[in-house]
DNA sequence: CTTGTAATTATGCAAGCGTATAATTTCCTC
DNA sequence: GAGGAAATTATACGCTTGCATAATTACAAG
């Protein structure tokens, strides 16, 4: 009885990297930064403990790949949101809004990744660096978003409605993540443009669920 | 050369239990659940790992305490801020909020605590039933501040209100522990008292501090 | 079909983990 | 002071961790 059975397949090094990568993920949001042991990963990803070294220098260096790869995924989703949207500045921003308020921004994993990375964003600078870009990067974005709409605003004024709009979409985000199956899939876009509405005083237009053909 | 000095001295057990659980939460907030081991926890609380042992079944035993003591201190500083505050709805409304947003609830380390305990909660019934409670009574005691305000409001009006001021001040609590050094003393307050009043379309009391004398 | 090389697995190691148990030390009581 | 119970320390064990290195295996090129 011989072994003709392949015992591993090859794979390229950009396909491994992702698996292992998205393995890591999963295993933090699941079950915390203690879950994700190289050898987990390596047993998620279908692969021996050993390759992990083989394409990342060491854990951390795989951590951090992760973390950016979760970072960058959020950039783009923002970035996607308003490129096929209208000039029109109330329009530019509730596409903004919603955009944070529904997948794939809002899901329940995502709350445990972000939790899972933030102690080790505070101790390591190289993961600091990218959070920090990132985080400023969508305030300053929330800001520009504000300041183009109609009516005039003092420079404290729109730093003020620039923080509290940026915390009820984080507070609403954080609620839709905790707890999913709480609301509606329309219901935190909607609570959203209405509270955005409120505290910038204008009129917010009806959220209008995105076509899906 | 004889060694007449203490080794060490007993502690009561109320002090003793303090002291781990302190030291647990010091190190969660700092490093992570990670951090938090058996050997650092007992280094900090000044004792050996052994004693833990002593008043601890477990060490998971430990981490519900200390789970149940920063879930108590939070329940604590919201009532304590309704209790001496006068009968009028829109002023027990604002003084709950600003209890939200300003120390002991805002404080960069909670926030590492909070986030180091997400993924436990989710795995152990035990804490996720703490869990569960302190938020709920949170939300339903903001809900109901919010009813007893002046005006008519549907019940579904209620519920999106509710969810939207618990929303700003979720992410205001958020950005506060995250960036303490980025507002100023009495900033939050201040803003989730106006976003708030927005939000509901009443007339908010401009924040005062607390005197401190 | 052979050979070379890189991907992958297999094996091993030192350190740190939580926990169990035994040996000390303190402090209260008589 | 002497004795004893309880608090505290000391020591050790089995397991898991991240990482290093050696042994295999797959696949393409000749």
């Amino acid at each position: 009885m011989t072994d003709n059975r392949r015992k591993f397949t090859r794979e390229g090094e950009t396909r491994r990297r992702e698996d292992l990568i998205a393995a890591a993920l999963d295993l933090i949001a699941e079950g915390g930064p203690l879950a994700a042991t190289v050898r987990a990963i390596a047993d998620r990803a279908g692969v021996t403990p050993g390759l992990i070294r083989h394409y990342f220098k060491t854990k951390e260096d795989l951590t951090r790949a992760a973390y950016r790869t979760v970072m960058d995924r959020m950039t783009q989703a923002n970035a996607a949101a308003l490129d096929k949207t209208p000039d029109d500045p109330v329009a530019r921003l509730a596409a903004f809004v919603a955009a944070s308020l529904r997948p794939p921004v809002i899901d329940p994993a995502s709350m445990g990744i972000w939790a899972g990375f933030i102690h080790m964003v505070r101790q390591d600078p190289a993961m600091r660096e990218v959070h920090e870009a990132t985080y400023l990067a969508y305030r300053d974005h929330l800001q520009s978003l504000i300041a183009a709409l109609p009516g005039r605003r003092t420079a404290a004024e729109l730093r003020t409605q620039a923080i509290a709009c940026n915390a009820v979409i984080d507070g609403l985000w954080l609620e839709g993540c905790a707890l999913p199956e709480a609301f509606d899939p329309d219901e935190l876009p909607r609570i959203g443009l209405t509270s955005v509405g409120a505290i910038l005083s204008i009129d917010m237009p009806p959220f209008t669920p995105p076509a899906t053909p």
